[in-house]
DNA sequence: ATCACATATCGTAGATATACGATAAAAAGC
DNA sequence: GCTTTTTATCGTATATCTACGATATGTGAT
């Protein structure tokens, strides 16, 4: 019947999710870091620094541009990535707001030590 | 052959993305934003306002407990649910030192306007 | 012991994600 | 125009996720 229920939660729920989803998987982490790291935006340099095929690299750059985080531009035959400064600031606060909303303490449950 | 490569990855990426993982669906951020509201730890009122079936819920739960993110506790016939602060902060400040290293300026493509 | 309630787990169907190699596309150089 | 280089896309297999109902488990009350 209904295999997919996420759109019966608020924007916000879903915006947050979202960016999660892009930042899940070790592979954009590592992208990303790595786009940072060398402020001139890579490509193929990228691939050479990962433990995967070109097309998944490829695959996994598509996927942070579709979440926005990434702007690709093509130079040549090359093509440029960077990092969407604005959009990531955005979303990094929306979910440092988040981050704070769920600091509050909570109810009798063992505190201090059990951390797992 | 391969059909997982997160292995190949750093530990350190490795945690951030499975953080992200368990925040990767709008379910789990309305739980949590739920335990974090009611301070004492619902668990049946979760359900509640979910749109979502007991057993769903109850999944989604537990791939927050499994993420460290909550701590359950069985009080009577009910279970008790409630965030893991100390956890939580832990990865949260992960990730905003993450952002913060993101936050570098880029190449030459365009900037300003274009926020997808 | 039995019943009622709350929750967890099982089984499972369908959707998505992850990975690859193969191939297409697009630009630069010959 | 053809080749080389670089990247994107296609087709694909397998794994994982998401959802549900059904059922098991566990507790408290009767």
């Amino acid at each position: 019947m209904s295999y997919n229920k996420k759109n019966e939660f608020n924007e916000y729920q879903i915006n947050l999710a979202e960016f999660a989803k892009a930042l899940s998987h070790p592979a954009r982490i590592a992208i990303l870091t790595q786009l940072a790291k060398k402020k001139t935006c890579i490509c193929g340099e990228i691939v050479a620094v990962m433990p995967l095929a070109q097309s998944t690299v490829s695959q996994h750059l598509k996927e942070l541009k579709n979440a926005g985080l990434i702007n690709g531009e093509i130079d040549g035959p090359k093509s440029c990535y960077c990092i969407n400064t604005g959009k990531l600031n955005d979303l990094a606060n929306s979910f440092i707001t988040l981050f704070g909303s769920l600091s509050g303490d909570c109810c009798s449950i063992k505190k201090g030590g059990d951390n797992e």
